[in-house]
DNA sequence: TACCGATGGTTCAAATAATAAACCACGCAA
DNA sequence: TTGCGTGGTTTATTATTTGAACCATCGGTA
């Protein structure tokens, strides 16, 4: 791992909860020696990346992001323009959608709107990375992605999170392939113990996949009728997301759409 | 110059008209080696920072820059909030309005809105930094921001871009003080010889500046009358733009725009 | 076919920059 | 005072970065 790595691996540790952090609670965070990080905070700050509260020394997110989310925004657009999209979708099912992104061997939330239309609803927090074996995002991604990475995650390491977890590259391959075949991944507990899922690829530019979309509901909701609509609803978006961010349907997978419907 | 800065330097190459950059291309841009560029570049895709297009090799901004920017927007909102009132100001005057925030020693766009009510218009580049000396956004932040950073850049080379732009300590400093006067910087042809403009501070929760809102005409269209309306309006929204980020006009600003109007 | 000039990417000894222990200064509470 | 927590700095030691030269591939051209 180079230092640049270990640099902006310190970004990670800002979420809503956390939005300024000072040099010794970084120390402890990241179990490194002090002066090292105090040079990379300086130096990410000098960038732009991070600014210092004046008073309490602490350090926040700099405005480099802000630009930087600018130019990608302007020219290759998801969250801006995805942002209405998901909130209507979100009203029409009545539950929480959420849109994420792969990175690296994670799945990084990008956007989410929960209509709040029910007494319980699934937490979901932006700034917290997800596991690609656990979710039904992250199996879409394995299973609409390059079959590259799905290979390189299920012979890794697969970390259990609940009793129902898959943590058998063959039990996950074989989901795989039933999700390729109907064109949306689906999972219940596999990550929270409540919650219950289903999610599908948003397709950029060339019919390369640029994201996820996904209905989370409770289990307690998980009836067999409202996950019938939950699909229903999902197919839909995905296209029409898929054609918001100029993207088009592969011709396999628009194939799989209209034969299951 | 540490690793670090060298590396995220290479951002900065990234432009609405540049999106995707090879590696020749960096190595160009940069003057660097091409096996530094290529571990800088393989690094920063890792963390989430850039992602290289399969097909082209080039390598684009990455998804980490949403996450980051979602976290910022979330805890303390510029961007998302002001983009509304941006563009209802920018109807109001008729002309281009944009948002910028310190970065450094220079000024980074954050926002703008061009109502093109007129033939000519300003054009105006987000992901270009523009230089604080020659700017009225530039030289609002040197009046009303930290003092040190005022002394920093005066004391610092200042460079020419036009036969009127001030290069002269001295001379920024009279103008700074009467811009601290009045609540409002104002230049013509200092940065272009075909744009006047007018700026004025945002100020934060504790009273600190976060950015500076800025009007910009064609000096064609830079008439007594119009300077005098574009003042006016400036005052307005920079109240409604501080109170919108959550932030209060110090004491002694609100004394000004107050005595002033 | 061979050749040329691009591109993206890799190797490895040499040079340089990163590292971590110990340190300082400050603020606060007992 | 002492003790403990901040944020920040210095130092020789050490590990990482560096860059010239290298390879592989692509597309155009003779």
């Amino acid at each position: 791992m180079g230092t640049i790595t270990k640099a902006l691996d310190l970004l990670t540790f800002f979420s809503v909860q956390r939005p300024e952090i000072g040099l010794s609670e970084f120390v402890r965070l990241a179990a490194r020696d002090k002066a090292t990080v105090h040079r990379y905070l300086t130096e990410l700050a000098e960038c732009g990346f991070l600014e210092q509260n004046s008073k309490s020394r602490g350090y926040r997110l700099g405005p480099a992001i802000l630009r930087l989310y600018g130019v990608r925004e302007a020219t290759s657009p998801l969250r801006s323009v995805l942002r209405d999209l998901v909130s209507e979708m979100a009203d029409e099912i009545g539950e929480l959608v959420h849109v994420s992104v792969l990175q690296g061997s994670q799945l990084s939330p990008v956007l989410h709107a929960d209509p709040r239309q029910h007494g319980t609803q699934v937490a979901f927090d932006e700034s917290v990375m997800l596991p690609l074996h656990a979710t039904a995002s992250g199996l879409a991604i394995l299973s609409f992605g390059p079959q590259s990475l799905c290979e390189r995650v299920l012979n890794g390491p697969l970390e259990r999170f609940t009793a129902a977890t898959l943590t058998e590259p063959d039990a996950l391959r074989a989901r795989i392939a039933l999700f390729r075949a109907r064109g949306i991944a689906w999972l219940e507990q596999g990550f929270d113990d409540e919650v219950a899922s289903q999610a599908g690829p948003i397709f950029g530019p060339d019919g390369e996949m640029v994201g996820v979309v996904a209905i989370a509901v409770p289990t307690a909701r998980a009836s067999d009728e409202k996950c019938a609509r939950m699909t229903e609803v999902l197919h839909k978006w995905i296209a029409r997301m898929s054609q918001a961010v100029g993207g088009t349907l592969p011709a396999s997978y628009q194939h799989k759409v209209t034969a299951d419907d």
